[in-house]
DNA sequence: TATTGTTATACTCTATAACTATA
DNA sequence: TATAGTTATAGAGTATAACAATA
């Protein structure tokens, strides 16, 4: 009933970014399996979080500081916007952007959802010690690119 | 001109499943722009590759090894096909398998690929020793699961 | 001129589910 | 009954590019 499958040759694992890839595929899927929630959600939920933490963010900032495309996080915003989880708000010091805060249904919203969260999140480190586990969570730290060195690779490009 | 940012408050990085998503989509990014391709490509040539190491393979063994559905596979080896780019065989065997051989043209397009991942691949450890790039490669190997534990949670869940 | 956000399009990948043909 | 692959549809995310308002 297994599928245990027949061995595949394969030097993949060899090379970080495909072992990268696949073992956060891998664990992206437990994560989402035990927290019973799907990836939507999750942006949801991550994103609510992040504006409990940080109200009156600009958009724009949590955007690059979680990679979504700007424009991915216009409809982002929409969405909970229509469904009345945030608040938006145009700051005088710049008109151009947006600021989000929660609104009290963002904030019980967050609450039903953040414990799911950690639930699957503690499905994670499955098979490592904790030393394991914090070390790995620093040498993955030590690879992001550090912010301020991140920008054009990021959005946009235009040549007009 | 660096979009440096007013510093998000965040404890995301001290979530291990978050973090390693984060680094995957930022290593990501890199290994593209340094390779010069697109996603699409760097699965077809992931595949091509996978074949050269595994003449004769079963489609749905490759597609569980690279964390692909089975849905999905079937499109991209119809795209494979339909460049002629790999020839497909039913085995005698199980006739309702279909097993893949590179053609000389994807043994040619192959050769065209490879170099550039390898380049891409080599921006991933960026900010590494060698020595935490090893590191970090068995710890990843540690976290992903098993072959052989790994069936339900991938594909399917039938109840007719 | 450059930046923030918006709109729109196309493509990739995921998630499901129903279907076939084999086993 | 279960498995290998196919088809089809919906949702999520990426990649682009053009645009308006503001800086």
């Amino acid at each position: 009933m297994t599928t245990d499958d027949a061995p595949v040759r394969s030097d993949l694992d060899g090379h970080l970014g495909f072992l990268l890839r696949l073992a956060q595929v891998d664990a992206f899927g437990r994560f989402l399996t035990r927290a019973a929630m799907s990836q939507g959600q999750l942006t949801e939920a991550t994103l609510l979080h992040l504006l409990r933490l940080n109200p009156g963010i600009r958009q724009g900032v949590l955007a690059r500081h979680l990679r979504i495309k700007r424009a991915h996080m216009t409809k982002i915003v929409q969405g909970l916007d229509g469904r009345r989880l945030v608040d938006l708000a145009i700051p005088a010091e710049d008109r151009r952007s947006v600021t989000l805060t929660l609104t009290p249904t963002g904030e019980a919203a967050l609450d039903a959802l953040w414990p799911r969260v950690l639930r699957g999140e503690a499905e994670v480190p499955q098979g490592l010690t904790p030393e394991e586990s914090e070390l790995l969570r620093r040498l993955l730290q030590k690879l992001m690119t550090p912010p301020g060195a991140r920008d054009q690779a990021q959005d946009d490009g235009h040549e007009p």
